[in-house]
DNA sequence: CAGTGGTCTAGACCACATT
DNA sequence: ATGTGGTCTAGACCACTGT
């Protein structure tokens, strides 16, 4: 069972925890440990290079920052497998899809072969704060309609999203309703006049907070790419804005654009 | 000097050092722990929350592997501050730049004030491999030329980049040389007659290996993002694949897209 | 029950930075 | 010389998972 790794060098001007994670690591990369398999215990790694508990732990710690293993108490530390990858192309909200009476998301993952599902929904108004107002082109202060809902492809959690829209838009539409209908709040939004003529996405990476660790039920060591993108009518007015933070090792976003 | 920090709470179902952990952060957050302020020493928080020293060091181990903190042997941990971001623009390409002998990374960085710089050139020449190929629309183990190097601004690396562009193209041009010339390497594949008509960028992001964690000299728990480029001239042949990998939290990249 | 990882203690010595 | 974090040891008890 116990796998053929190299002792540490004590010579090295490595600390022995650097190295005994760099030999995993490598076991890790080479496939010699393949994603789902269980690393040897802390007891038979401690026996293995004649080292104290904490200094494999260390190592073990150290890998679990690289986001390379995730430990399940009780039973073992494995290789994580990558899940499903999730492609994401500039013409995703392409109105062909919304006429067919389908979100984007739910497009999206139907077409992964995956099975669609929304909950955690929750919707509000409230005044804009500053950074919404400025890309909404209101005052701070004004009326929006906050929609919050969380996404998930075979039962488990993607991606959290907040849309912002104007009341002024909003109003009068089931945008403040839980179940926004055909299409969802583009459709609605293009029935209430606005015609969908652009988006600009902004994109970025970061830690996630405590809070998006659970709700994505991300392990440590495991970046969320934030996107923001604001939709803008024919006239070049910002209808809404949306806010999401995706889980970073289920998505590649992809963006076609001229050279111009 | 030391801040005014609750005590941990032993009926608190959360772990002691947990608990030191979340109240740290929260002087972090709400400001009265500033950028680039020092954490109370560890025998400081020895003494006040009444703990081992291993404690207090998970403790902070769980904010570093946050990206909050950094620590600096011999002198204390510090609150990470956050580096001046960049803001790529989707036209970040347009041929006016290129016009005026700019390439793109020395146009952004001179826009933001900052002094660029571009270091660890090095150009071979390579059988593609199964990914290049398929991207490039080669066959595996045709010839290309891969220039890699590292971009700085103000002296910090900020990206570190690899092209890949076959030989056929390369061939006769300065590509293969250190000094491209100006505009850079999309100036000199016009040159030989291709004209950029589309690009394709697929972005996502993942943790650092422990190579790209030294060149960009990113502290433990700071993602990066990967950006993999394609160029299309004008008939629509691949003319140039490039992979970045980015320190995440100096970038957003901002996309502008029809809704179609 | 035995085996696993999670947390904690109380010490030790080392390397780096500052005075 | 002092204070800081970095690494390590050798134990302890707990919580979870499996047989």
């Amino acid at each position: 069972m116990m796998l053929d790794l190299d002792g540490i060098d004590r010579t090295d001007d490595r600390p022995p925890y650097r190295q005994i994670a760099a030999i995993l690591r490598q076991q890790i990369k080479s496939g010699r440990l393949a994603a789902g398999e269980k690393l040897p215990s802390e007891s038979a790694l401690i026996e293995h290079f004649g080292v104290a508990r904490m200094t494999v732990r260390q190592a073990v710690q150290e890998l679990r920052g690289e986001g390379l293993v995730i430990p399940e108490h009780g039973k073992g530390v494995f290789v994580r497998s990558a899940p499903p990858v999730r492609r994401l192309a500039s013409d995703r909200f392409a109105r062909r899809h919304r006429d067919a009476g389908k979100s984007a998301f739910l497009a999206e993952t139907e077409a992964a072969g995956q099975k669609p599902q929304v909950d955690r929904i929750r919707v509000t108004n409230e005044p804009a704060g500053a950074d919404i107002a400025r890309r909404l082109r209101l005052t701070e202060g004004d009326r929006i309609v906050v929609r919050s809902r969380r996404y998930l492809a075979d039962g488990r959690p993607v991606e959290i999203a907040t849309s912002f829209i104007p009341e002024s838009i909003a109003k009068g539409t089931p945008i403040a309703a839980t179940d926004t209908g055909p299409g969802g709040i583009y459709g609605r939004i293009e029935d209430a006049g606005h015609t969908l003529a652009r988006f600009v996405e902004e994109v970025s990476a970061r830690m996630p907070t405590p809070d998006e660790r659970k709700a994505l039920d991300l392990g440590a060591g495991t970046p969320v790419i934030t996107l923001t993108r604001t939709a803008f009518d024919a006239e070049g007015t910002a209808v809404e804005v949306c806010d999401t933070v995706k889980a970073a090792s289920a998505f590649v976003l992809e963006y076609d654009f001229p050279a111009r």
